[in-house]
DNA sequence: CTTTAGGCCTGACGGC
DNA sequence: TGCCGTCAGGCCTAAA
């Protein structure tokens, strides 16, 4: 589900509770997620100040002194704000108490995310010391992207979704990105000119800016920290448009499988 | 090294 | 109403 503008969507609306707030206890409902929940190092937790959260890729990291709890929502997952007294229900698997007041709840019906607690370095983690440039950074422009992708057989589309390339573009707004940049997604990597990677790395913030703006995409079950929908599915181009006229020329948008993802696309805004 | 396929799960939806 | 196949926003891992 959560792309990298729902997590920073999330990220904006648990920051406020986060920040400062010291953990007064952590509950595990059901600890199998994509891996098991470190149930007993976690609640060594307790107790502990939260010194700073943000987000790398489509990561959450709370720091504490003794530790950071890393919590990805892989493709169901969501994280609420609520009231201590907040009867849990189906799929929360656990419970961050804050200040005995609030709690952190992470739902997750199709269990592909994670919490696990890192110990410094953690940017030296497994999980996190390969990850490419953040999107919305100086850091990633075309010419990273037009270097990464020299020698690449991959789809375009495949190549701007590979975490080690860029974080944080999932198979919708890769979609978008493509749209706007004019860009066929199933373009060889290693055959777009320069040129053409100037112009996708200006769409991929662009698009990804936008949709944090409008709260991030809702298509099923994603919700803001305050359970509110995301309304940037009203801005998509060519996502689950399939069969439809394309917004800017009214062709027929067609959708293919490109590496086991569905993508869409308007074959003539999209002829590079 | 790059690339591909498989797997992890639940739930929603369409066809019969 | 129910059963079945298909599909879904991610991403790690093993194997080719």
């Amino acid at each position: 589900m959560p792309e990298l503008p729902e997590v920073e969507t999330t990220l904006r609306g648990i920051q406020p509770y986060l920040q400062d707030a010291t953990i007064t206890d952590i509950r595990v409902r059901n600890p199998s997620l994509r891996w098991p929940v470190p149930v007993r190092p976690l609640q060594k937790l307790c107790d502990e100040k939260i010194s700073a959260c943000e987000r790398r890729a489509k990561y959450i990291l709370i720091h504490t002194d003794r530790g950071t709890i890393m919590l990805h929502l892989g493709m169901s997952g969501s994280l609420r704000v609520l009231s201590v007294d907040q009867p849990a229900g189906k799929h929360d698997h656990l419970d961050i108490e804050l200040n005995q007041q609030h709690i952190l709840r992470l739902n997750d019906p199709r269990r592909f995310g994670c919490c696990l607690l890192l110990k410094p370095p953690v940017a030296e983690h497994k999980l996190l010391a390969n990850l490419g440039p953040e999107p919305l950074t100086d850091a990633f422009n075309g010419d990273i992207l037009f270097r990464r992708s020299r020698g690449r057989r991959v789809a375009v589309k495949n190549l701007i979704m590979d975490g080690q390339v860029v974080v944080g573009v999932g198979n919708i707004y890769a979609s978008e990105a493509l749209f706007l940049a004019g860009v066929r997604p199933t373009l060889t990597a290693g055959r777009l000119s320069r040129a053409r990677y100037q112009r996708l790395a200006e769409c991929i913030k662009l698009v990804l800016a936008n949709a944090i703006k409008a709260g991030g995409t809702t298509l099923n079950d994603f919700t803001q920290a305050d359970g509110s929908p995301g309304y940037f599915k009203q801005e998509l181009f060519v996502y689950g448009r399939a069969g439809e006229g394309c917004l800017r020329c009214s062709t027929t948008i067609k959708a293919k499988t490109i590496g086991q993802r569905s993508s869409f696309y308007c074959p003539a805004c999209q002829s590079f």
